[in-house]
DNA sequence: TCCTCAAATGTTCACGTGAACGAAAAGTGT
DNA sequence: ACACTTTTCGTTCACGTGAACATTTGAGGA
């Protein structure tokens, strides 16, 4: 209950206007060095803490940034989600975390919520499918865009991963390994990342002369759960499939799951390619072969866009290109 | 540019007074219901949102929740930050993610953030010899401490993971399999949750009447590397150990890489108990027993204590008892 | 019709900050 | 001493919202 120390209340405190303060905390030129000593002084005393709710009422940035994310139980997320929360901090930035589970409506009610705190920016995942009218709903802060580009937004910058080498490199590998009959599962047509590392899967079958009939090829909404059960139908299935390439995170994290439950030695009995490589992949069965993106870099690029020097506010499309690691399961 | 749609330009645009739009979208009863659905009908047309930077200046409740965890990149923290996160969203609260590295500098910083943006309360995870007049910097905010206390701080409440049953349980396990030398690693005094399970480690070994010189025990700052670190100087030194038993989230993950590393088969070469049990351990060398720590119900009862029903502000502290699951490794 | 009381709507103010402008103090040159 | 510039400090205002209080409108009763 103790009132809450302001500019004011150290104005009167001190016996000056509150201007002076204001000033003297700002550090500008013109107050005299002495009563900025004395106010900086005294503020510190009282434990002053500046109010951002008034500085945003005045219209000035909040600083505050929204991350939307699927979820944060997948480590791709949760280290990109850990990666820029550092480097918001050292911006001073506040991270405001919101989870859509891929879900329209919830990434519609947490941009409400951003409007609400007048986010500067958002860096987001867009959800497949998301309502046409959501990008009024943006007005002034900066969209950021990650892994995939939602078609009715209109961001400023888009941070993709280009999966067409690596998933080339994926089918050259198991290609040259003599696997006839090669399994893709990945997210469907609604995600543009779906879209293109499906097309990347299937120009390099072609490319090693290898019939799109011979493969087998399952898409989805991403998820652990379809992952899982695309994975079941394949191995189930009439398919003589063996090996697999995954072209999602969790998808890949479900199907990996499918197999070992179903105690398959990978790759003896199937040769297993995941995708984004999270960090125990190493410690699977002497390691899993995956498609590593650069989390880092992401991360990274995109704190650059937040910080308020560069604020490009088009920096248009930027692509880092995944890369394969090849361990024992394929 | 567009200008700002607010509560009086909506009072503007209809030609009545602001306060009669307030009290119509407040549901305030003494409005006319003609006159609230005209009003709720314009505010919807123009995409009105309410500026919580302007409900925050009248002293109004922020709704905002600091979240300060020690990193995202163990799977306990990033798994809590996601059930979290959909709880808050549920209650319509904000959630600030900081990351502390448990480092009390960090800490010190995410709750100056938090006090700027004048958060309603904080869930954290107290970095180990945190400055002792911080708790000053808290002023309204309701606190929630998890897995450890910090004994600088007062908070609300503080919710704790009951180790001492589950860590019995391991040893008694450990010994009636055989072992006579256990090693254990765990995080250091400064830690409540280390002091708390180390004694719980102590106590189990003289229940099995197991001499403590027989034991090795390596305490020190919780992290990936000290885990490791730790595991290595075991494994490498002369301690005959035949057993492990790993008391903190980082740590576990830290020494199994650096026993995986060494090409150790668990159990045969080294009985492995670790703990947090991350998801993974189900699929690593047939399965990684381990301490589980019940995440959703830790989060659920946050989430709970959160609530603008609840707001109990002294719940004390609330005990969750971890449990064993033994696997192949042990 | 006029009066009364309740319902509906309006006016003013505070919250904390900083821009814009105004006023006072201090220095400068003649 | 004077006028004049520069430095320093003060006053007022806006930002968006809702409590408190003031005012108007409308309904019901005599």
């Amino acid at each position: 209950m103790a009132n809450r120390v302001t500019i004011k209340s150290i104005a009167l405190d001190l016996g000056i206007s509150h201007m002076t303060v204001s000033r003297a905390l700002a550090n500008s030129p013109n107050v005299h060095p002495k009563t900025r000593d004395t106010v900086l002084k005294r503020a510190a005393e009282l434990g002053y803490v500046k109010s951002s709710a008034a500085t945003a009422m005045r219209g000035d940035s909040t600083g505050i940034v929204g991350l939307l994310l699927p979820n944060l139980a997948n480590e791709f997320y949760a280290v990109f989600a850990n990666a820029l929360a550092l480097l918001c901090a050292d911006q001073g930035l506040h991270l405001m975390i919101h989870l859509t589970n891929d879900d329209a409506t919830r990434e519609h009610l947490a941009i409400l919520r951003l409007r609400e705190v007048q986010a500067s920016a958002v860096v987001m995942v867009p959800a497949p499918g998301a309502a046409a009218d959501l990008g009024r709903g943006f007005s002034e802060m900066q969209v950021i865009q990650l892994i995939r580009t939602g078609d009715h937004h209109s961001p400023s910058a888009a941070l993709l991963v280009e999966d067409r080498g690596s998933i080339g490199a994926a089918v050259d590998h198991l290609a040259k390994a003599g696997h006839q009959r090669i399994g893709y599962i990945g997210g469907h047509a609604a995600l543009s990342s779906g879209r293109h590392r499906e097309a990347a899967f299937r120009d390099a079958l072609k490319r090693n002369r290898l019939s799109p009939d011979t493969a087998v090829i399952r898409l989805d909404p991403p998820s652990f759960e379809m992952g899982h059960a695309m994975c079941l139908s394949i191995l189930e299935g009439d398919t003589a499939v063996t090996a697999l390439v995954c072209g999602g995170f969790e998808i890949s994290n479900g199907a990996l799951d499918a197999c070992l439950r179903r105690g398959l030695k990978l790759p003896d009995d199937l040769a297993f390619i995941g995708y984004g490589d999270p960090s125990f992949y190493r410690w699977i069965e002497g390691g899993i072969s995956s498609i590593a993106v650069p989390v880092e870099e992401l991360a990274g690029k995109a704190a650059e866009l937040l910080s308020r020097e560069v604020k490009a506010k088009n920096a248009g499309i930027i692509s880092f290109p995944s890369s394969l690691t090849i361990r024992k399961s394929a």
